[in-house]
RNA sequence: GGAGGAGUGGCCGAGCGGUUUAAGGCGGUGGUCUUGAAAACCACUGUGCCCGAGAGGGUACCGGGGGUUCGAAUCCCUCCUCCUCCGCCA
């Protein structure tokens, strides 16, 4: 019993770090906050035309007007009916008529409010969020802006190889047999190559979780549509998921469900920042990407990636922000890849988050930097979407906390990049040193 | 998958058509008392939205959605979740 009640006492206390209230209305639909909307349409408008330009952002200051003078006029009449209702006994003719009455104007309001709303929500959902003020101006990723590079890509006394070669002839990556038993863009790994990516897995785990304060969770990789939409994966990108017949959408990156885990919550102060570590199998259905990375396991349906989130005070989130990116890098600087750090301009980025970091990877054998994490700070625009808020103090009015996510990293394209960077002459691939305790050996044979 | 039962505020728990603007208790916050604390007593105690410069006022929310009614936590439909038993399964 002793035993039983201690583990079941710091068991009730962690939980309890996160005070959980359930979702008593209808969680808020929107983006960016409508106030800030309200006041600030006009100079996004003017800031970041490449952004906002075509939003609904227009129509929703003229729907957002419409709405609360319907709310006013319908909470009115409901006021007039509690009034009445208020005298608690069988009320006379008269009354009976007003109540009637009443009830077809309220009913009328109460649709017409409806559908108001429900406009607005859409055109809500087609405003991206706002850039941070570090963030470059810029139409497209030409205005991207380079932060800083690490390593030096190694000198090869040799043609390098790409790693739809290298992997054939080491007999541990098989092109063929994924689209035989999926389809395009599956690949089995086999061999050193499944055992590698394991190891990868495993190292990147352990460094965010013993050495960079995360904790690590293994999420359900199907999620509601709820959940999508907390995230923003729903209704916009609603093409890019696989969807099963009972509803659920296998997920695209572990951020959605780790995020979701709070989800209509409000956490205490004191339990931020929050910062988990994930590790789960993504899929993507690559619906727009016809034609691009065609070859080799650079663009998959399905892949591994270890996923970072956290939960940050607004004040705090862009110190946040760089330290998770920093841990992201970390990975890279101990499988010793070069490789570099580009901020996103207003125009390249995502439709979520305020400011993204690209960690691009050296790749030898693709003779390019390509991207292999993707380091955003969301503001409070998930938060708001998906209801996550935190209490300052007791008795005080709960606010939008910050979230923030990144990979740490892709382990698919992590392990192309130790391919095509560890490659030999010999045609064999060496272990960074780093990865031979999880690996269990130093390279991977030539067959 | 089959058969039952249950979902009420931070928690427990009453209420089952109109004195409920949700009883009572616990917890929490503030206060009285006290050298201090405990006890006792008093007051307060959620979230969204609308109006308002503010003070404040209004409205909605009793698992979600829909319906019946002049009026719904309470009646009906439906979905979800949890519990018990049976079956199946890694």
């Amino acid at each position: 019993m002793t035993t039983t009640q201690s583990t079941s006492a710091s068991w009730k206390g962690g939980l309890k770090r996160l005070t959980r209230t359930r979702a008593r209305c209808k969680p808020a639909t929107f983006m960016l906050a409508r106030e800030r909307l309200r006041s600030e349409a006009e100079s996004l408008l003017r800031e970041f035309p490449e952004r906002y330009a075509s939003s609904g952002i227009h129509r929703f200051v003229e729907l957002d007007r419409d709405r609360r003078e319907s709310v006013t006029r319908l909470e009115e009449k409901r006021r007039r009916r509690n009034e009445l209702t208020a005298v608690r006994a069988k009320p006379d003719p008269e009354t009976i008529a007003e109540m009637k009455r009443l009830k077809e104007e309220i009913r009328g309001l109460e649709e017409n409010v409806e559908a108001r709303e429900s406009e607005l929500a859409a055109a809500e959902r087609s405003i991206p969020n706002a850039p941070h003020a570090t963030v470059p101006r810029g139409k497209d990723e030409s205005a991207n802006r380079l932060e800083r590079t690490w390593g030096q890509p190694r000198a090869f006394d040799f043609p390098p190889q790409p790693h739809w070669d290298l992997g054939p002839a080491l007999g541990i990556l098989d092109f063929e047999r994924g689209v035989k038993i999926a389809g395009a863009r599956f690949t089995v790994l086999r061999g050193a190559a499944a055992r590698l990516s394991r190891a990868l897995g495993a190292f990147m785990l352990d460094l965010h979780t013993r050495e960079h304060g995360y904790e690590e969770i293994l999420p359900p990789v199907l999620t509601n549509a709820e959940s999508l939409f907390g995230t923003g994966q729903l209704p916009k990108f609603e093409d890019d998921l696989f969807k099963t017949r009972e509803g659920l959408y296998l997920i695209s990156t572990a951020e959605i469900p780790v995020t979701n885990l709070h989800r209509d919550e409000i956490l205490r102060e004191d339990a931020l920042p929050i910062r988990y570590a994930a590790m789960t199998s993504c899929f993507r259905s690559e619906a727009g990407a016809a034609g691009r990375d065609t070859r080799g396991m650079i663009r998959q349906h399905q892949f591994d990636k270890v996923e970072l989130v956290a939960f940050a005070k607004p004040e705090s989130s862009y110190e946040i922000h760089e330290a998770l990116t920093r841990h992201a890098e970390e990975v890279l600087r101990r499988l010793e890849l070069p490789y570099r750090v580009v901020t996103l301009s207003t125009g390249d980025m995502g439709f979520n988050p305020a400011k993204t970091y690209d960690l691009e990877v050296w790749l030898p054998g693709l003779n390019e930097y390509k991207e292999i994490s993707s380091c955003s700070n969301f503001e409070d625009f998930q938060a708001r979407r998906a209801s996550i808020r935190f209490r300052r103090a007791e008795g005080e009015k709960p606010e939008y906390l910050h979230t923030l996510n990144g990979s740490g990293l892709a382990i698919g394209r992590t392990l192309v990049a130790v391919l095509e960077n560890y490659q030999q002459a010999d045609g064999s691939v060496e272990i960074p040193a780093a990865l031979r305790p999880y690996f269990g050996g130093d390279r991977i044979p030539r067959p």
